[in-house]
DNA sequence: AACTATTTATAAGA
DNA sequence: TTCTTATAAATAGTT
């Protein structure tokens, strides 16, 4: 689709593969969309780049098409156990995961407030940091989120792939 | 993209919709391949017809793709923005708060990609987890992120104000 | 990021 | 359903 035909095979150059990438995954993901507008269907899709890199697209979202799975009922191909609809048990099954991620992030929180500034090499109360080292210190928490955004959504990225993987043998199972 | 153009809004006729979608499905699965095979890509998709009826398709194998996932080391290729580019230098400087916070994610990371799934009770490999036990795991995801996000944006606070006092501060001085 | 020459997908029709 | 075909849409190579 476009000046020429091209062969179906892996692209070889990294950087046009990177391109070819990114315009397809958009493309594919807008056939989705429409796919999902016309004909009221509902699509969850999981994709990683070259690079290792998640992408997702859910009409209406990956979760939903997880939900709408789970949910049905009477035509459902895989019963459900109540249980899983019981909020409070879900609650009570956190887990140590976010337990743990959770009693660093008070630390850091408690650390941050008490005015601690942790450079590499030296720590200086926070109070005295003058303003460039503010900011300095401003980029640093941008970079953090970003990291964290990141791994994030990675995460995130890695359970709707196995929820759609689950979905996948069950509907291979049914 | 046919005879005429179409809106993109539900078909209404039922009849119609079915044939949209049987189509539709089949392009957009035939450019998921391609995706995949051009760009050595994984993808995973899973979609649902109007009817209620299932349908996926994996490139390698919807199962391969989480497996990739899983088993990848722990090398995720991050582009850097070129502003950035002197990543060594400012990560230097993030310092304590961002290194403990990033051991955590790290582990974190690490744990979902071994496989260990952390619930309050019990361990179990995340290969055996059923979709059941992955939703509460979500859910588990979702509440963690909103927790990172009340946090950090709660840092981000304190930076800012900091910010404000001393650009106060030095004003008062000019 | 934009631009087009082409290829590809597909809406309507058979 | 399956095929045909006129037309819309996606995109490979280019700037």
């Amino acid at each position: 689709m476009g000046r020429r035909k091209i062969e179906m095979k892996m692209v070889k150059d990294s950087s046009s593969r990177q391109v070819t990438f990114s315009k397809r995954r958009t493309g594919l993901f807008k056939k989705a969309n429409e796919l999902g507008t016309l004909c009221a269907a509902q699509v969850g899709i999981v994709v990683f780049s070259p690079g290792g890199k998640p992408y997702s697209f859910g009409h209406p979202s990956v979760e939903a098409v997880a939900e709408r799975f789970l949910n049905q009922d009477g035509k459902r191909k895989v019963s459900i156990p109540s249980q899983v609809v019981d909020q409070s048990q879900r609650e009570a099954r956190v887990g140590r995961l976010s337990q743990q991620l959770n009693t660093v992030l008070k630390r850091l929180q408690a650390e941050t407030k008490r005015g601690e500034v942790l450079n590499e090499s030296r720590r200086k109360p926070i109070n005295e940091l003058n303003l460039e080292e503010l900011l300095e210190m401003k980029e640093s928490m941008e970079e953090l989120r970003e990291k964290i955004r990141g791994r994030i959504s990675e995460i995130e990225a890695s359970y709707s792939l196995l929820l759609l993987s689950k979905i996948a043998v069950k509907l291979k199972q049914a």
